[in-house]
DNA sequence: GTCTATATCGCGATAGAC
DNA sequence: GTCTATCGCGATATAGAC
């Protein structure tokens, strides 16, 4: 890679770490292109050189996420028998989700955002959340497949435990929460997986 | 009350209905003042003689679903004793706040994107989720004062419980869901009561 | 590739006639 | 109270020098 493309990338990479900062802080609608340029200290036209909108460096990041999240559940899922309804199971799937979320917060508010923007009616959130819950559905299938009870709808189901931690994720700044991961995580493994009535 | 100030009433009216139209159909955020207006078969300089903002705006339709949600919750609140791992109480309660996001949808999305307008720092969609899941704290408070195992701390346990429900309010259109309302209320009811173990 | 300067535009908000 | 017309701001995106 010669200097010129050293230079470029660099740039490119300063703009995504500015982008990542100015969606934690303001969120992914409220930031203008001209916060991320200013933050990565450019001006606001080289910001096209690179990416054609907003949306497509949220494109770029989700990539890297994408990337992230892959090697997270390899590293994660050599299990031969999946089951959810076993404690260590479900705590470490959700403590592997969380940790995921929590690492990539920036670009998961900004997903959320996007997929809010697109209007309710657009069915962009509900995609989003079977898209993410893939694993959990199939997981979920198993286990009926073996004749066991379930809430309700894989897909439903999935959702719904997506749903928690996502809008948790959101909601919980790092900054400002009281409660730790292990805490929230450990609540919600006790919550799906005994519910209200306990074991 | 005079024709003068019926008609202005009614211009108000039209305006409120036709903002609940828009915000299901664009979002909340995508909703523009003259969208409203235009819907409303009025002119756009009429908005500002009854809303000062679109957030003004807001501010009257949620006061209009306190109302609802308060009557609601009268009509249902009549026990003694409250217990949420009693399948029938867990199944109303739920069934209640399901009903009401239903029918008030367009201003739940709105308070929904609203919050989110304001940024993940900001800590607003935190405030939604515990204002709003208040009441289920209380007696998650009082089942632990009786020495009853909790999956956590009462405040994050309401939270999840009523995150769950606001998500998939927004993310499920009713137009397009595959779910009915019953499906839904029974499989957050099992999944919330007893979760993946079952009974 | 990066900069400065600017064209362009959508939209919120107001002024003033009726 | 309601309308039409318009002002002005803020933000995206582009043009052109370096």
């Amino acid at each position: 890679m010669g200097v010129r493309k050293a230079k470029a990338a660099e740039t490119e990479v300063a703009l995504k770490e500015a982008a990542r900062r100015q969606f934690a802080r303001r969120g992914y609608l409220n930031t203008k292109i001209t916060d991320i340029t200013a933050d990565a200290g450019r001006a606001t036209g080289s910001f096209y050189d690179h990416f054609a909108s907003k949306d497509e460096l949220l494109k770029a990041l989700l990539a890297d996420l994408h990337d992230a999240a892959h090697d997270q559940f390899a590293a994660e899922g050599g299990h031969g028998h999946h089951d959810l309804a076993d404690r260590d199971q479900l705590r470490t799937h959700l403590g592997v989700a969380w940790g995921l979320m929590r690492d990539h917060r920036p670009v998961m508010v900004a997903l959320f955002e996007s997929a809010l923007a697109d209007g309710p009616a657009s069915g962009a959130l509900w995609e989003r959340l079977t898209e993410d819950t893939e694993v959990l559905r199939a997981h979920l299938e198993e286990m009926r497949a073996e004749g066991r009870a379930l809430p309700g709808p894989p897909a439903l189901v999935a959702a719904a435990m997506g749903g928690v931690l996502s809008i948790l994720a959101y909601a919980l700044t790092p900054e400002a929460t009281p409660y730790s991961d292990d805490e929230v995580v450990d609540t919600i493994t006790a919550l799906l997986l005994n519910g209200l009535a306990g074991a």
